[in-house]
DNA sequence: CTGTATCCGACGCGATACTG
DNA sequence: CAGTATCGCGTCGGATACAG
């Protein structure tokens, strides 16, 4: 007789397996942020202000206290003065790094691709999203 | 005399390099259209909102057209009645899976990671975002 | 320096009704 | 069957001002 495991029917009804991990890792402004935190080492708030771009402080603030309630990054808060918190990707961030590496691949051989894609598309009368 | 190149430059002013293929492959709804049009094969339009759990006529033509722009997916539309409109997914599309890959392998490691830091944050009296 | 509070405009998305 | 049109709400993010 053939068994039905329950990860078999997690196969069967799963809708996308990764769906989790997409709205974990890339909700908008995390990617960024783990990425300077990952290239430059440990950053107070406002030097990591000025590494991730357009960033505001209180969007920051918002997507680091995320990061660090998911365990992707830590923060440390030293009681001086003036007051100075530093945060830093945590190994569990660091965990990401294939993934990462895998989007820096397929962005190397693909995004012109996409790009072409797209020139050819709006250059050929379909309807524009 | 050492020589500064324009990808060195890059490397250096680059805030993010992979925010492009981000915004491509993961802005909402695309990775669970792109898995399920994986998974199963060309689909029609009904069959293929059926797949994708929670999402709607309109959002999903909205999706569509973009996936479609980016080269990721085709629309071959047959001139039948009643009408019948068929989504497959690309060789640009397929080209992602290394990408999905890490994401399945990373999600089976330290999904739980993720989970427990939650609970553990949540019990510490921390600020929740 | 490191945030927080408030206001507000833009956008995303769902629901519904309608069309070729 | 495969969309499109319209409406309305909720959320997110930007700007600004303020606080510890």
């Amino acid at each position: 007789m053939t068994h039905i495991t329950s990860s078999d029917v997690d196969l069967i009804r799963t809708g996308c397996p990764i769906a989790p991990v997409v709205d974990i890792v890339f909700s908008r402004w995390t990617t960024p942020i783990l990425w300077q935190l990952n290239a430059h080492g440990r950053q107070r708030f406002n030097d990591l202000r000025d590494l991730v771009d357009g960033i505001t402080a209180k969007v920051l603030t918002q997507r680091l206290r995320q990061l660090e309630r998911d365990g992707l990054v830590s923060r440390t808060m030293h009681a001086e003065i003036p007051p100075r918190v530093e945060y830093e990707i945590t190994d569990l961030g660091r965990s990401l790094a294939p993934v990462f590496a895998a989007l820096v691949t397929w962005s190397n051989r693909h995004l012109v691709d996409v790009t072409q894609a797209r020139r050819s598309y709006d250059g050929s009368g379909k309807p524009l999203p």
